[in-house]
DNA sequence: GTACTGATACTCT
DNA sequence: GAGTATCAGTACT
């Protein structure tokens, strides 16, 4: 597989549900001090848009969740469940609160680093949505940084001999009659089958 | 199956 | 401003 350019901001200006199928398959990278990691994106849900009742920008705008009505091709981190971080990355033009959220990456380099920010080594380092913000070492001060330039980014890739799997969305109470979860088929990264 | 964790958003003074 | 229910998850038995 051929890892090619960062993705352009332009890319990112589509409806989430169209993100969400493109990013599988692309490498998602970060610049650390220690070095460099990559892992390929293989597990991706799709939220916001005008009637998704799952999304927390459903209700309102709020300090939290204002970053999905900005600009598209910037990354929403947030935290839950007491000690995890969540990447998100904003789709769609300003003012319409939409997201991807990566769930799941398969690791390519860098790995030994993931190991050093998981504390420990496990063999599904990035399967899931909290393990793979951990084994990046992504967290808050993420929230917000623009995923077309800068210490983390998305490359294109030439990685397209898959196939993608429609699912319902994972933890959540509302909204699960719709398939906005996508995945790349036996791919042994993703988190839930 | 349960325990755990803490920011957020909502409901009251 | 203070109290509390909720939560897009993981680790453990």
């Amino acid at each position: 597989m051929k890892i090619g350019r960062i993705l352009p901001q332009e890319f990112y200006n589509k409806s989430s549900l169209i993100i969400a199928k493109k990013l599988l398959g692309k490498v998602i990278e970060r610049k650390t001090p220690e070095g460099r990691i990559q892992g390929i994106i293989v597990e991706t849900e799709s939220y916001g848009g005008r009637n998704d009742p799952a999304s927390h920008a459903s209700r309102k705008k709020t300090p939290r969740n204002q970053i999905m009505f900005g600009p598209p091709g910037f990354a929403y981190v947030y935290f839950c469940y007491g000690n995890h971080y969540l990447f998100n990355v904003v789709t769609d033009k300003e003012g319409i609160p939409s997201a991807v959220l990566i769930r799941a990456v398969e690791p390519v380099s860098g790995i030994d680093i993931m190991i050093k920010y998981y504390g420990k080594e496990i063999p599904a380092i990035t399967s899931g949505p909290a393990r793979f913000t951990k084994a990046f070492g992504i967290d808050k001060s993420f929230n917000g940084k623009p995923l077309f330039k800068g210490e983390l980014v998305i490359r294109d890739t030439d990685f397209r001999d898959f196939k993608i799997v429609r699912a319902p969305r994972i933890g959540i109470k509302e909204g699960t009659d719709k398939l906005w979860r996508f995945y790349i088929k036996g791919n042994k990264f993703v988190s839930v089958k």
